[in-house]
Order: structure tokens, then sequence, then C-alpha cells
DNA sequence: TTTTGTTATGTTATTTTATAACGTTGCAAA
DNA sequence: TTTGCAACGTTATAAAATAACATAACAAAA
């Protein structure tokens, strides 16, 4: 959240009331939540909770790289690593639905660059993500 | 599409008419397509086109590896190598489009795996996708 | 042959996820 | 002091996916 802070002010980024209330509720879940989920703990808090209002915290939140979106589960998670974020990978646990964030320094993903190159297909933006079980899980279910 | 057959006809699949259908579909256009895409290419031919109708034979389709759902886009892909594929990861040309999809015979994203094996996370299975411009589409746009 | 189990299908309705569109507000720079 | 811009509030709708339940087709068991 502090680092957070820091990136907004440096970058003249306006963490506005909506968009850090988002992002704590996703600090505070160890967990993936889907952008209805999010709209719930805001109506609980006596914000406006109407989809375009998480829509748009989230779109903020994930441009500027403090949250992320899991595709494959179509849900957001806060950045666990916001001051140097990049190429960021998930683990997802399919048990207890926790989600670690790889903050890999390279690609995580050399064999894909490698076939890009021999194409000469361009890669922005990569997106890793991969199913299974946490060390806590392993052997449940 | 052959290859396709034989693996159902050696392992005990059922490829019905709906589920041969929408491979065809899916392997005529040369990109990803969305459930309701499909289900329009389906009316056309005729067949019956409620959402079950695509979902069910995605299902059967992506289970058995005869086409990949790719996440970041909510749309489809028939598989480019039916007979022998494994940890697919995709190419996705945000200019036209189209999807390659790279045969990875190891993982394809070696940095994840051993992130995981250093946390004790058991991947099952992994989704890598990166978008960017294929080598037609570099410089346009 | 009839029954039974299984797999696939047909259909209606609903849920879940995401965006379009449009007016308003707050604030800073011209 | 108005003009521009970014963010917000709200209504409505689009797009993606699934729940639920009835039917059909067919092979194996009785």
């Amino acid at each position: 959240m502090a680092a957070t802070e820091a990136t907004c002010a440096a970058q003249g980024l306006q963490l506005t009331a909506t968009r850090r209330r988002v992002l704590e509720i996703l600090l505070e879940e160890h967990r993936p939540l889907g952008a209805y989920g999010i709209l719930e703990r805001l109506r609980e808090f006596g914000h406006p909770s109407q989809p375009p209002v998480a829509y748009r915290a989230l779109e903020f939140l994930t441009t500027h790289g403090f949250a992320h979106k899991i595709a494959s589960l179509n849900a957001y998670v806060a950045c666990a690593n916001p001051a140097g974020c990049e190429r960021p990978a998930f683990l997802i646990c399919t048990n207890c639905e926790k989600v670690a964030e790889t903050a890999a320094m390279t690609s995580a993903a050399p064999g894909v660059a490698d076939a890009a190159r021999s194409i000469g297909f361009a890669i922005k933006q990569e997106v890793v993500e991969a199913q299974g079980q946490c060390s806590s899980c392993v052997g449940n279910t």
C-alpha cells in the first residue's frame, strides 16, 4: 500500500477514495476476487456499487501494475510487489484458491520467447498462470 | 481433423455431428472464436444453437485436447497438433487476431516451474499466452 | 424382448462478467 | 470565469457461461 502511494505520488497518479478502497479490499483478501465480489465489499462500506465503479478502479489498478487480472479465473489480485513488478506469473491453488505471484526478473516463459523470435512475433505482454496445489494443500482433495 | 478422428477411434471417443461441426468451424477460422461466434456459425448450418450446445462441444474438444481455450480472450481455437499436444502456449496477434500455437516439448515456462518447486507448489496445468504482433503485422497499428 | 444404465442432446431460464452511453462534478490551467 | 479534463454516478445492455430438467439413442444385462 505504501509502495502504491509512493508510486502514485511520484507519477502524479490519482489514488482516489474508490481506487484506494478497492486496492485495500484486494490486499485484505489473500485470494483472487471477482469484480462482483469487490462490488459486494464496496457496498458494505457504503461506496457506490454499480459495476462500472469496480471495473474503472480495476482498470486503473491493473494499468499501473497495482493489481493484476487472473485471466483464467476472471478475477483480480493485488500485486505482491508493486514497486518493481515486471512479467508477473501466478501459481493458483485450485484447493484453497490462494495465488502466489512470482516476480520473475526475466521472462517466466523463455520457451515462448524463443518460439516468438523464430517466427518474428513481437511479444508485448505475457499471461502466465499455473494451476495446481500449494504446499499446504498438496494431497488434499 | 484426420488426427482427431484417429484419436477418437483409438480411445473410443464419440466424435458426434455437433462436436465434429464445431471442430470444423474452428479449423476453418484461423483465429480464436468465441462460443457465441461458434453458435452463429452452427445456426447457419441448421444446427441447434442454444449456448449449451456450443459449450458442451467445446468442453469435449478441450478436454481431449482437440481444441484450446484462450483464457485471455474468452475464445477457442482448434489445436494445431492434436496428435501430440502437451503444454501448449499461444502467441496472439492483437492486430490480425491470428493465434500461433507453440508445441513446447518441455514446459514453456521453466521460470514458473522453478518458482513452484521452491515453494512446494504442484503444477497441474499451465496457461501461457503472449500478446503482441505477428510478423505480418509488426509495424502496423 | 424388455429393462436398465449411460452418454449425448434439446431447451428454457438464469447467473456471471463486462461495457456502452450519457450526464454531472471537481478542479486546475488558460 | 470559462474551458478542459479526469473522475464519478447511474441506467441500461451486452457478452460469456452455466443450472436445471426433459428427451433420445443405444448398448448391455435380465
